[in-house]
DNA sequence: CTTAACCTTGACGTACGCGTTAACTTACAG
DNA sequence: CTGTAAGTTAACGCGTACGTCAAGGTTAAG
Protein backbone atom coordinates (compact mmCIF):
# COMPACT_ATOMS: atom_id res chain seq x y z
CA UNK A 1 0.00 0.00 0.00
CA UNK A 2 1.26 3.48 -0.59
CA UNK A 3 -0.98 5.87 1.23
CA UNK A 4 0.51 9.58 0.70
CA UNK A 5 -1.65 12.16 2.33
CA UNK A 6 1.18 14.76 3.68
CA UNK A 7 1.60 17.87 1.07
CA UNK A 8 4.86 17.14 -0.40
CA UNK A 9 7.89 19.38 0.55
CA UNK A 10 7.01 19.45 3.94
CA UNK A 11 10.08 21.46 5.38
CA UNK A 12 11.16 20.92 9.20
CA UNK A 13 11.14 24.74 9.50
CA UNK A 14 8.05 26.26 8.27
CA UNK A 15 8.48 28.32 5.27
CA UNK A 16 5.20 28.04 3.91
CA UNK A 17 2.76 25.20 4.07
CA UNK A 18 2.31 24.06 0.08
CA UNK A 19 -0.62 22.47 -0.74
CA UNK A 20 -1.61 20.12 -3.51
CA UNK A 21 -4.67 20.74 -5.16
CA UNK A 22 -6.37 17.67 -3.54
CA UNK A 23 -6.03 18.88 0.11
CA UNK A 24 -7.11 22.63 -1.25
CA UNK A 25 -10.12 21.04 -2.79
CA UNK A 26 -10.88 19.11 0.38
CA UNK A 27 -10.66 22.11 2.70
CA UNK A 28 -12.29 24.53 0.81
CA UNK A 29 -15.23 22.12 -0.57
CA UNK A 30 -14.48 22.75 -4.11
CA UNK A 31 -13.72 20.19 -7.28
CA UNK A 32 -10.06 20.08 -8.53
CA UNK A 33 -12.06 20.78 -11.59
CA UNK A 34 -12.97 23.50 -10.41
CA UNK A 35 -9.63 24.99 -9.03
CA UNK A 36 -7.62 24.57 -12.30
CA UNK A 37 -11.12 25.77 -14.00
CA UNK A 38 -10.81 29.02 -11.84
CA UNK A 39 -7.55 28.62 -12.78
CA UNK A 40 -8.16 29.09 -16.73
CA UNK A 41 -10.58 31.57 -16.09
CA UNK A 42 -8.02 34.32 -14.32
CA UNK A 43 -9.41 33.57 -10.66
CA UNK A 44 -6.52 31.85 -9.46
CA UNK A 45 -3.16 32.83 -10.49
CA UNK A 46 -1.04 30.08 -11.96
CA UNK A 47 0.23 28.35 -8.78
CA UNK A 48 3.94 27.46 -8.46
CA UNK A 49 4.33 24.04 -9.58
CA UNK A 50 6.41 20.81 -8.19
CA UNK A 51 9.67 19.38 -10.59
CA UNK A 52 6.77 16.71 -12.08
CA UNK A 53 4.15 19.53 -12.74
CA UNK A 54 1.81 19.13 -9.79
CA UNK A 55 0.47 22.58 -8.48
CA UNK A 56 1.60 23.83 -4.90
CA UNK A 57 -1.46 26.33 -3.60
CA UNK A 58 0.02 28.35 -0.59
CA UNK A 59 -2.73 29.71 2.11
CA UNK A 60 -3.34 32.81 0.59
CA UNK A 61 -4.82 30.74 -2.53
CA UNK A 62 -6.85 29.09 -0.37
CA UNK A 63 -7.90 32.24 1.21
CA UNK A 64 -8.91 33.40 -2.10
CA UNK A 65 -11.08 30.26 -3.25
CA UNK A 66 -13.37 30.57 0.12
CA UNK A 67 -13.21 34.49 -1.16
CA UNK A 68 -14.22 33.56 -4.40
CA UNK A 69 -17.46 31.16 -3.13
CA UNK A 70 -18.66 33.68 -0.97
CA UNK A 71 -18.77 36.20 -3.78
CA UNK A 72 -20.34 33.14 -5.91
CA UNK A 73 -22.87 31.82 -3.40
CA UNK A 74 -23.52 33.92 -0.65
CA UNK A 75 -24.04 37.12 -3.34
CA UNK A 76 -24.92 35.82 -6.50
CA UNK A 77 -21.85 37.23 -8.42
CA UNK A 78 -20.78 35.83 -11.95
CA UNK A 79 -17.28 34.59 -12.16
CA UNK A 80 -16.71 37.61 -14.26
CA UNK A 81 -17.48 39.90 -11.64
CA UNK A 82 -15.19 38.41 -9.03
CA UNK A 83 -12.35 38.04 -11.70
CA UNK A 84 -12.48 42.10 -11.56
CA UNK A 85 -13.08 41.76 -7.63
CA UNK A 86 -9.78 39.42 -7.36
CA UNK A 87 -8.03 41.71 -10.09
CA UNK A 88 -8.75 44.76 -7.85
CA UNK A 89 -7.31 42.56 -5.06
CA UNK A 90 -4.01 42.27 -7.02
CA UNK A 91 -3.61 45.50 -7.63
CA UNK A 92 -4.19 45.77 -3.93
CA UNK A 93 -1.21 43.48 -2.71
CA UNK A 94 0.95 44.94 -5.90
CA UNK A 95 0.59 48.36 -4.27
CA UNK A 96 1.49 46.82 -0.74
CA UNK A 97 4.26 45.39 -2.45
CA UNK A 98 5.90 48.33 -3.94
CA UNK A 99 4.85 50.86 -1.79
CA UNK A 100 8.42 51.72 -0.65
CA UNK A 101 9.83 51.14 -3.41
CA UNK A 102 11.42 53.91 -5.73
CA UNK A 103 8.35 54.17 -7.92
CA UNK A 104 7.64 57.38 -9.03
CA UNK A 105 5.00 59.37 -6.45
CA UNK A 106 2.73 60.19 -9.31
CA UNK A 107 2.33 56.60 -10.27
CA UNK A 108 1.88 55.21 -6.35
CA UNK A 109 -0.47 57.71 -6.04
CA UNK A 110 -2.67 56.74 -9.37
CA UNK A 111 -2.40 53.31 -8.16
CA UNK A 112 -3.58 54.17 -4.71
CA UNK A 113 -6.72 55.98 -6.29
CA UNK A 114 -7.82 53.58 -8.57
CA UNK A 115 -7.63 51.02 -5.65
CA UNK A 116 -9.83 53.31 -4.21
CA UNK A 117 -12.27 53.76 -6.39
CA UNK A 118 -12.28 50.06 -7.39
CA UNK A 119 -13.03 49.58 -3.72
CA UNK A 120 -15.47 52.18 -3.86
CA UNK A 121 -17.32 50.65 -6.18
CA UNK A 122 -17.56 47.48 -4.49
CA UNK A 123 -19.07 48.77 -1.37
CA UNK A 124 -21.40 50.45 -3.44
CA UNK A 125 -22.54 47.24 -4.88
CA UNK A 126 -22.48 45.89 -1.56
CA UNK A 127 -24.73 48.51 0.14
CA UNK A 128 -27.32 48.25 -2.71
CA UNK A 129 -27.53 44.48 -1.80
CA UNK A 130 -27.67 44.98 1.60
CA UNK A 131 -30.80 47.66 1.28
CA UNK A 132 -32.46 45.03 -0.90
CA UNK A 133 -32.06 42.72 1.47
CA UNK A 134 -32.78 44.64 4.59
CA UNK A 135 -36.03 45.79 2.91
CA UNK A 136 -37.32 42.00 2.07
CA UNK A 137 -36.19 40.79 5.21
CA UNK A 138 -38.30 43.74 6.77
CA UNK A 139 -41.46 42.56 4.85
CA UNK A 140 -40.93 38.58 5.49
CA UNK A 141 -41.22 39.39 9.56
CA UNK A 142 -44.53 41.66 9.00
CA UNK A 143 -45.90 38.40 7.17
CA UNK A 144 -44.53 36.32 10.15
CA UNK A 145 -45.88 38.52 12.72
CA UNK A 146 -49.28 37.86 10.41
CA UNK A 147 -49.33 34.64 10.91
CA UNK A 148 -48.56 34.41 14.50
CA UNK A 149 -51.06 36.48 15.19
CA UNK A 150 -53.68 34.18 13.16
CA UNK A 151 -52.33 31.17 14.75
CA UNK A 152 -53.10 32.64 18.18
CA UNK A 153 -56.37 33.54 16.79
CA UNK A 154 -57.37 29.99 15.90
CA UNK A 155 -55.97 28.35 19.23
CA UNK A 156 -58.04 30.85 21.69
CA UNK A 157 -61.05 29.56 19.09
CA UNK A 158 -60.57 26.15 19.97
CA UNK A 159 -58.51 25.37 22.86
CA UNK A 160 -58.11 21.21 22.31
CA UNK A 161 -57.57 20.75 18.55
CA UNK A 162 -57.60 16.87 19.34
CA UNK B 1 -51.87 52.00 -40.75
CA UNK B 2 -52.67 50.40 -37.45
CA UNK B 3 -51.34 50.83 -34.50
CA UNK B 4 -52.34 49.28 -31.30
CA UNK B 5 -50.49 49.73 -27.89
CA UNK B 6 -53.94 50.02 -25.78
CA UNK B 7 -54.41 46.74 -23.43
CA UNK B 8 -57.18 44.85 -25.36
CA UNK B 9 -60.21 44.23 -23.04
CA UNK B 10 -59.84 47.55 -22.19
CA UNK B 11 -63.00 48.20 -19.74
CA UNK B 12 -64.53 51.53 -18.72
CA UNK B 13 -65.45 50.25 -15.80
CA UNK B 14 -61.94 49.65 -13.73
CA UNK B 15 -62.67 45.91 -13.04
CA UNK B 16 -58.99 45.18 -13.92
CA UNK B 17 -56.13 45.94 -15.73
CA UNK B 18 -54.92 42.97 -18.01
CA UNK B 19 -51.36 43.29 -19.69
CA UNK B 20 -50.48 41.57 -23.08
CA UNK B 21 -47.38 39.75 -22.57
CA UNK B 22 -45.13 43.01 -24.46
CA UNK B 23 -46.26 45.59 -21.96
CA UNK B 24 -45.18 43.33 -19.40
CA UNK B 25 -42.20 42.84 -20.90
CA UNK B 26 -41.44 46.69 -21.48
CA UNK B 27 -43.11 47.32 -17.99
CA UNK B 28 -40.78 44.74 -16.16
CA UNK B 29 -37.44 44.97 -18.40
CA UNK B 30 -37.53 41.15 -19.28
CA UNK B 31 -38.11 39.53 -22.48
CA UNK B 32 -41.30 37.82 -23.49
CA UNK B 33 -39.57 35.26 -23.70
CA UNK B 34 -38.58 34.90 -20.14
CA UNK B 35 -41.92 35.92 -19.17
CA UNK B 36 -43.02 32.41 -21.05
CA UNK B 37 -39.86 30.64 -19.73
CA UNK B 38 -40.75 31.41 -16.10
CA UNK B 39 -44.14 30.14 -16.89
CA UNK B 40 -42.64 27.00 -18.36
CA UNK B 41 -40.76 26.81 -15.10
CA UNK B 42 -43.48 27.31 -12.55
CA UNK B 43 -42.35 30.80 -11.63
CA UNK B 44 -45.66 32.71 -13.26
CA UNK B 45 -48.83 30.28 -12.74
CA UNK B 46 -50.65 30.20 -16.51
CA UNK B 47 -52.16 33.54 -17.12
CA UNK B 48 -56.12 33.93 -18.08
CA UNK B 49 -55.76 34.43 -21.99
CA UNK B 50 -57.65 36.07 -24.70
CA UNK B 51 -60.26 34.37 -27.25
CA UNK B 52 -57.23 33.76 -29.24
CA UNK B 53 -54.56 32.75 -27.13
CA UNK B 54 -53.41 36.00 -26.43
CA UNK B 55 -51.63 35.87 -22.29
CA UNK B 56 -52.93 38.05 -20.13
CA UNK B 57 -51.32 39.52 -17.10
CA UNK B 58 -52.67 40.93 -14.07
CA UNK B 59 -50.99 43.37 -12.04
CA UNK B 60 -49.80 41.17 -9.13
CA UNK B 61 -48.36 39.03 -12.30
CA UNK B 62 -46.14 42.01 -12.47
CA UNK B 63 -45.24 42.34 -9.48
CA UNK B 64 -44.18 38.90 -9.29
CA UNK B 65 -42.18 39.21 -11.74
CA UNK B 66 -40.79 42.11 -10.42
CA UNK B 67 -39.47 39.90 -7.20
CA UNK B 68 -38.41 37.29 -9.21
CA UNK B 69 -35.59 39.69 -10.89
CA UNK B 70 -35.06 41.21 -7.31
CA UNK B 71 -34.34 37.47 -5.94
CA UNK B 72 -32.39 36.32 -8.75
CA UNK B 73 -30.25 39.56 -9.68
CA UNK B 74 -29.67 41.00 -6.16
CA UNK B 75 -29.55 37.52 -4.55
CA UNK B 76 -28.40 35.37 -6.69
CA UNK B 77 -30.57 32.64 -6.36
CA UNK B 78 -31.39 30.21 -8.59
CA UNK B 79 -35.02 30.01 -10.58
CA UNK B 80 -35.44 26.67 -8.92
CA UNK B 81 -35.17 28.45 -5.38
CA UNK B 82 -37.15 30.94 -6.45
CA UNK B 83 -40.00 28.59 -7.31
CA UNK B 84 -39.98 27.70 -4.06
CA UNK B 85 -40.49 31.05 -2.34
CA UNK B 86 -43.24 32.08 -4.69
CA UNK B 87 -44.81 28.48 -4.43
CA UNK B 88 -44.91 29.32 -0.42
CA UNK B 89 -46.52 32.86 -1.62
CA UNK B 90 -49.22 30.98 -3.52
CA UNK B 91 -49.94 28.89 -0.06
CA UNK B 92 -49.48 32.08 1.78
CA UNK B 93 -52.15 33.47 -0.67
CA UNK B 94 -54.47 30.05 -0.78
CA UNK B 95 -54.46 30.61 3.32
CA UNK B 96 -55.55 34.19 2.88
CA UNK B 97 -58.36 33.03 0.40
CA UNK B 98 -59.42 30.04 2.59
CA UNK B 99 -59.31 31.68 5.91
CA UNK B 100 -62.66 32.39 6.52
CA UNK B 101 -64.09 29.64 4.82
CA UNK B 102 -65.32 26.27 6.63
CA UNK B 103 -61.98 24.56 6.42
CA UNK B 104 -61.04 22.03 9.66
CA UNK B 105 -59.63 24.29 11.89
CA UNK B 106 -56.67 21.77 11.87
CA UNK B 107 -56.47 22.39 8.33
CA UNK B 108 -56.17 25.79 8.64
CA UNK B 109 -53.86 25.99 11.81
CA UNK B 110 -51.42 23.38 9.33
CA UNK B 111 -51.15 25.68 6.46
CA UNK B 112 -50.32 28.64 9.02
CA UNK B 113 -47.40 26.42 10.94
CA UNK B 114 -46.67 25.55 7.14
CA UNK B 115 -46.23 29.12 5.66
CA UNK B 116 -44.80 30.29 8.89
CA UNK B 117 -42.57 27.59 8.70
CA UNK B 118 -41.64 28.25 5.38
CA UNK B 119 -40.86 32.35 5.39
CA UNK B 120 -38.39 31.87 8.35
CA UNK B 121 -36.38 29.43 6.15
CA UNK B 122 -36.47 32.69 4.47
CA UNK B 123 -35.64 34.80 6.38
CA UNK B 124 -33.26 32.79 7.98
CA UNK B 125 -31.44 32.80 4.83
CA UNK B 126 -31.87 36.17 4.18
CA UNK B 127 -29.92 37.19 7.76
CA UNK B 128 -27.05 34.87 6.44
CA UNK B 129 -26.65 36.85 3.43
CA UNK B 130 -26.93 39.85 5.65
CA UNK B 131 -23.95 39.23 7.89
CA UNK B 132 -22.04 37.57 5.56
CA UNK B 133 -22.07 41.30 3.30
CA UNK B 134 -21.96 43.07 6.72
CA UNK B 135 -18.94 41.51 6.98
CA UNK B 136 -17.33 42.31 3.62
CA UNK B 137 -18.16 45.74 3.86
CA UNK B 138 -16.29 45.57 7.38
CA UNK B 139 -13.58 44.94 5.39
CA UNK B 140 -13.46 47.19 2.54
CA UNK B 141 -14.14 49.97 4.01
CA UNK B 142 -11.23 49.24 6.61
CA UNK B 143 -9.38 48.87 3.23
CA UNK B 144 -10.43 51.98 2.23
CA UNK B 145 -9.50 53.97 5.26
CA UNK B 146 -5.99 52.50 4.74
CA UNK B 147 -6.25 53.97 1.27
CA UNK B 148 -6.90 57.44 2.53
CA UNK B 149 -4.46 57.38 4.82
CA UNK B 150 -1.76 56.71 2.24
CA UNK B 151 -2.65 59.19 -0.11
CA UNK B 152 -3.02 61.77 2.38
CA UNK B 153 0.93 60.74 3.28
CA UNK B 154 1.75 60.65 0.10
CA UNK B 155 0.13 64.55 0.00
CA UNK B 156 2.33 65.82 2.60
CA UNK B 157 5.53 64.06 1.35
CA UNK B 158 5.39 65.78 -2.17
CA UNK B 159 2.80 68.38 -1.77
CA UNK B 160 3.11 69.65 -6.17
CA UNK B 161 2.95 66.36 -7.78
CA UNK B 162 2.82 67.83 -11.46
C1' DC C 1 -60.98 42.75 -46.41
C1' DT C 2 -56.34 44.18 -45.98
C1' DT C 3 -52.56 45.28 -43.28
C1' DA C 4 -49.48 46.17 -39.53
C1' DA C 5 -48.65 45.24 -34.95
C1' DC C 6 -48.85 41.79 -31.79
C1' DC C 7 -49.15 37.35 -30.42
C1' DT C 8 -48.57 31.87 -30.54
C1' DT C 9 -45.83 27.46 -30.27
C1' DG C 10 -41.87 24.94 -31.45
C1' DA C 11 -37.07 24.23 -32.04
C1' DC C 12 -32.40 25.11 -32.22
C1' DG C 13 -28.40 28.05 -30.39
C1' DT C 14 -25.52 30.01 -26.68
C1' DA C 15 -22.80 31.56 -22.51
C1' DC C 16 -21.74 30.12 -18.05
C1' DG C 17 -20.00 26.87 -14.56
C1' DC C 18 -18.53 23.20 -13.93
C1' DG C 19 -18.92 17.24 -14.22
C1' DT C 20 -17.02 13.36 -16.32
C1' DT C 21 -14.41 10.20 -18.66
C1' DA C 22 -9.95 9.11 -21.02
C1' DA C 23 -5.16 8.52 -21.44
C1' DC C 24 -1.06 9.40 -19.29
C1' DT C 25 2.59 11.06 -15.74
C1' DT C 26 4.47 11.63 -11.06
C1' DA C 27 5.35 10.61 -6.23
C1' DC C 28 6.29 7.69 -2.67
C1' DA C 29 5.86 3.24 0.34
C1' DG C 30 7.67 -1.28 0.36
C1' DC D 1 11.98 -1.46 -9.04
C1' DT D 2 7.06 -1.81 -8.62
C1' DG D 3 2.47 -0.81 -7.36
C1' DT D 4 -0.84 2.56 -6.16
C1' DA D 5 -2.57 7.03 -4.91
C1' DA D 6 -2.55 11.45 -6.52
C1' DG D 7 -1.93 14.62 -10.20
C1' DT D 8 -1.85 16.31 -15.44
C1' DT D 9 -4.03 17.91 -19.92
C1' DA D 10 -7.61 17.41 -23.43
C1' DA D 11 -12.06 16.92 -24.76
C1' DC D 12 -16.73 16.13 -24.63
C1' DG D 13 -21.19 16.52 -21.78
C1' DC D 14 -24.76 18.73 -19.07
C1' DG D 15 -28.05 21.77 -16.54
C1' DT D 16 -29.42 26.59 -16.23
C1' DA D 17 -31.34 30.65 -18.15
C1' DC D 18 -32.48 32.38 -21.53
C1' DG D 19 -31.63 34.37 -27.13
C1' DT D 20 -33.06 33.78 -31.66
C1' DC D 21 -35.18 32.47 -35.66
C1' DA D 22 -39.17 30.21 -38.14
C1' DA D 23 -43.86 29.72 -39.46
C1' DG D 24 -47.95 30.93 -38.65
C1' DG D 25 -52.47 32.76 -36.07
C1' DT D 26 -55.01 37.08 -33.86
C1' DT D 27 -56.40 41.84 -33.23
C1' DA D 28 -57.82 46.24 -34.43
C1' DA D 29 -57.60 50.11 -37.45
C1' DG D 30 -58.52 51.84 -42.11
Amino acid sequence: MATRRTPTLEPESQEQAYLQIGEVAERTGVTQRTLRFYEERGLLKPPSRLDGGFRLYSEDDVRRVEQIKRLQSLLGFTLAEIKDMVEADEVKMQIRATYRKDAAVSERRAKLLKAKEVTQGQVAVIKQKLTALQEMQGHLEEKLAQYEGWIEHLAEQEPAPQ
